[in-house]
DNA sequence: ATCTTGCGTTGAATATTATTCATTATTTTA
DNA sequence: TAAAATAATGAATAATATTCAACGCAAGAT
């Protein structure tokens, strides 16, 4: 999966990309336009890049207020796990509602981003969810109280 | 934008978009067949979904590993922005490898997400776009070792 | 209860796109 | 340099997107 021969990308591969990282419902004919190359060509190259991983998922992002999940909490975990053993993370992962699970270094184990729609559901997920897995010592928990920016677009560099 | 009236999803609607946030490149011929309905009524609620700004971006996710940025840090920034300011959080959200800026309730104002390809990079970047920044006051870093769950998926209740 | 207005849906027609594949070009390797 | 592997093209077909007129249905007005 991460060769050094297979995972190279050359410039109409980062082109495809950055494209498709704008806007994954651009068709391929309009790629192929952009690009100056034939349709089957640019979709030759996407199947590889997905088979490949580097396309890792095509989503939507939606407007959490829209689908009323205003709140936002970054959760610090500490967890009695030993070094190189994420249990704990992997229990964390499964929450639905945990979007991102990071092993972090310093003293706390974990960094958990946790998207709900009031603080009175972060609590209940926090009483039921969190509090039913094991190892967890002890967790800090700080509110967004406004997104400026939230992307996670790669900078594709030329 | 945020009327009660206008922003009022139905079954349809979370259905539509509980397809297209798991895979954005998904057709409406198969979103019409999923759901029994014409296609050209898929078509119609998607932009109006997008009109609504409900759907925010069609987005293709990348592996940060194969485009060489497998850093990931956090980092708390105290600012001298008084309350109801966010001139530093703009700032911070042009810089195209800060992928997230959240205003946080306590001590510290801002956190803020950052992938590069590396430590050194990592470094460049605080030394040259951060510092440049106006009221920034300190900063804390926190590096991510590995990243086990990395979504921005919401839960779409029924 | 009926009318009316507005909104969402359908289905058919057309434009556009996706996908396949044989052929050709290009690059890589021996 | 020749052979082999890899990638690109273009044409043909299948599938999809998109438009739009007609229809149906529901909420509110009369």
């Amino acid at each position: 999966m991460t060769n050094p021969k297979e995972l190279h990308l050359d410039q109409t591969d980062l082109s495809i990309l950055r494209l498709m990282q704008d806007n994954a419902r651009i068709s391929n004919a309009d790629i192929a336009r952009e690009l100056e190359m034939a349709p089957s060509g640019v979709l030759e190259r996407v199947k590889k890049l997905e088979q490949k991983e580097v396309i890792l998922q095509y989503t939507t992002r939606l407007n959490p207020l829209a689908l009323h999940q205003s709140l936002l909490a970054f959760v610090f975990i500490k967890s009695a796990d030993g070094m190189g053993c994420n249990d704990t993370a992997k229990l964390l992962a499964e929450v639905p509602e945990v979007q991102e699970v990071h092993h972090v270094a310093g003293e706390d184990c974990y960094l958990v981003k946790i998207r709900t729609s009031d603080s009175a559901s972060l609590m209940y997920l926090m009483r039921n969810s969190l509090s039913k897995i094991p190892n967890i010592l002890s967790t800090r928990t700080t509110i967004v109280l406004e997104t400026v920016k939230e992307q996670q677009q790669l900078v594709i560099t030329k």
